[in-house]
DNA sequence: TGTGACGAATAAGTCTGACTTTTTATGGCT
DNA sequence: AGCCATAAAAAGTCAGACTTATTCGTCACA
């Protein structure tokens, strides 16, 4: 899914990016460039060059005569899918699960209300046959395929609500719902109350009626939280 | 706002950044490293750490043996808030701005709803205040004194979700609300009716009643889409 | 005793030039 | 026409020397 292996700098990437976003050094923590190329056995070169990343994703802070300051998680940008990506392999990945969650309860009911307006035929089309591939894959222990098809829904709608910034959390939302799979213990097959739900989106965007569509996204979002213990008594 | 002149590298990018959000190179577009770096009387070492961030943010893409390209919108960090800024800065901003509206009108509603439960008594306080500060500059032309309170207040909201992703948002929603009094032409005093029902967000959030901060927010989001022309006859 | 200025130490920043590696294009061959 | 060897092009890497800004310690002076 990442593209690792863009040169020596970017495997510097895939191990000090992950590091500081589990915490291992806290904010305020200072790195030196000159050691840390020593530590990677590479060029100052490709250090300077990892340290600019991770300073655009304000994962660090680059002063003369400092050196390389961590900085408090507040300032990183939160957004960054490759920021993201390392919190969820790391240990930050259960608050970041929720936060993502929280996040896609706000902005997936929203983009399914566009959907229903904006949508293309083609894009109707893909979604019901997503829904139908959910079915299909809903008993029997086919979680992969039933994966395979949820992603792609979402994805769909996502991108259908027409909203650049709605369609660039598709990855995001791809990756959340594979966590649910692979990493957070799924025994069961998935609640055929939610395969019915994402059928009837697909109705709903279908026939062009945003408000339907809305609140019936709003229900599998809500499910979405209470898997995971967000929601108020 | 920004963080100009973080070396030279820093000056290439404010530059070639709005260069590129622009659409000044199209898609596919192929730059050398060595001829931006004469072009921008850089060395190669200071135009590679700027290609570098650049690639992070997947607005260009380097590889060997081609070059530098240009890549197409829908491969861009849009949750970048350098690349928010450039798009704002540039000829995008009508489109950006209508983005950004849409992402607000998702996300606000639910943060008041998160933040009347997880408001501090100090934020709750931090809240009113802010309104009574919209109050206070309502009328008169007293737009940059409504506009400092009116970011504050969404700020305040953002942050006391208690959601990182939210409060990240302050930022551009800051951006967004000075935009509107800066360069969309704001010649008369904000709406009435839009001042009330920040006090009255105040009120519930201070008296936790999260269904109806959300709704109240939903209805100020709507005013900002109205304001764009951006709704559903 | 406190304060300010000067100077030394330090780590990032910059530049240059040589070399390596990968990928594409070319051109000759079957 | 298809294929393989070769050359060329551009990014990638490295090493070393030099520059510059910032901080910290010291010492003189009030």
């Amino acid at each position: 899914m990442s593209t690792p292996g863009r040169g020596l700098h970017g495997h510097v990437l895939d191990t000090l990016g992950p590091a500081i976003t589990a915490g291992e050094y806290p904010p305020g923590s200072v790195l030196r460039t000159d050691e840390l190329a020593q530590r990677f056995d590479v060029s100052r070169s490709v250090m300077r060059e990892a340290v600019r990343v991770l300073e655009s994703m304000h994962l660090v802070e680059s002063r003369r005569r400092v050196g390389v300051t961590v900085q408090p998680k507040t300032a990183w940008n939160v957004y960054d899918p490759q920021v993201i990506r390392w919190r969820l392999e790391g240990a930050d990945r259960p608050h970041q699960l929720r936060s993502l969650t929280v996040l896609r309860s706000a902005i997936e009911p929203v983009a399914a209300g566009l959907a229903a307006k904006h949508a293309t035929a083609e894009q109707c089309a893909e979604l019901t046959e997503c829904a139908l591939g959910m079915v299909a894959n809903s008993r029997g222990h086919q979680l992969e395929g039933y994966l395979i098809h949820d992603m792609a829904f979402h994805r769909v709608i996502l991108t259908a609500s027409g909203n650049e910034m709605f369609a660039r959390l598709g990855d995001v939302v791809a990756e959340v719902l594979a966590g649910r799979t692979h990493h957070e213990v799924m025994f069961e097959d998935p609640d055929p109350a939610a395969v019915t739900l994402h059928v009837q989106v697909a109705e709903a965007v279908r026939e062009g009626d945003a408000a339907r569509a809305e609140e019936l996204t709003r229900e599998i979002t809500v499910g979405a939280l209470q898997e995971l213990d967000i929601l108020a008594p």
